[in-house]
DNA sequence: TTTATAAATGCAACTAAGTTGCATTTATAT
DNA sequence: ATATAAATGCAACTTAGTTGCATTTATAAA
């Protein structure tokens, strides 16, 4: 009985691979799109706990497990992989019609050019649109 | 006693003239960089109802009198000049070192390539570094 | 296999940002 | 001067997320 990718990776973190971890991470593996906490809630439909869940959000992105996006919704979405800002650097793309989130992974940053005195360290994306699912 | 820039641009805007709406627009057309409600409350001084202050808020922006940003600290912060979705497209520097979230009038948005299927309305920018002033 | 231990979980209480309903006040038009 | 519609202030509410603490559990040492 060999370990799943998803038990791999939390011993590569030195993460202890509990019920909650092993069952959220295993769905932000099979996944395409960013999650809210409540898009995550319904999906582990065995109801976790919310503190549980948000502290497990955290140490995934501490870990560099996933990256935490702002949608301008008001709301925190999560995908799979690690942060943008530590050279993996892609844009976001909000769908107007289903409010799904994608990582557009091929999409760098532009740099723009910015006042003098200005320093810019990093740019962040946000494309608004309609998906190809709609 | 001729009227004054912000009196002028309430009439225009067809918005009653009242205490708080001629404060409060007076503070924003002496300002080059955001606001947040909690900056407002303190600018204001004399203690405006939070409803009140939110809802006027609201209003200007409906006008197109200001325009709302979204830096990602979880609290939207407010600038004077009319949205940048409406012909005026412009990119946020947000500074790391003093959170001061300034409009980069002069930067245009970037156009992505998205994959077949997507469809980009608009994209919004924004740019983290160290400010000029700091 | 048992046991020790540090970390994870669940629960309740809390915070912060923003919204809503409603009674009262005020700006503007007549 | 008065009527009217809109703005204000207050309290109560909502939603997203956080914190403290007692209990449970994963892991590793004995
Ligand atoms: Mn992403
Ligand atoms: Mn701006
Ligand atoms: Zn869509
Ligand atoms: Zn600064």
């Amino acid at each position: 009985m060999k370990n799943e990718n998803h038990e791999v990776l939390l011993e590569q973190k030195g993460l202890k691979k509990t019920k909650v971890r092993m069952a959220l991470l295993q769905h932000f593996m099979g996944l395409d799109h960013a999650q809210s906490y409540s898009d995550l809630q319904t999906a582990l439909a065995k109801e976790v706990d919310k503190s549980t869940l948000y502290r497990n959000l955290t140490s995934f992105e501490q870990a560099g497990i996933i990256h935490r996006i702002n949608d301008h919704s008001g709301v925190s979405k999560y995908a799979f992989g690690e942060s943008p800002i530590q050279g993996n650097e892609h844009a976001h793309f909000v769908c107007e019609c289903c409010e799904t989130v994608y990582c557009m992974e091929g999409l760098a940053p532009l740099q723009l050019k910015v006042p003098k005195g200005f320093k810019t360290k990093k740019v962040q994306t946000i494309i608004r649109g309609i998906c190809a699912a709609c």
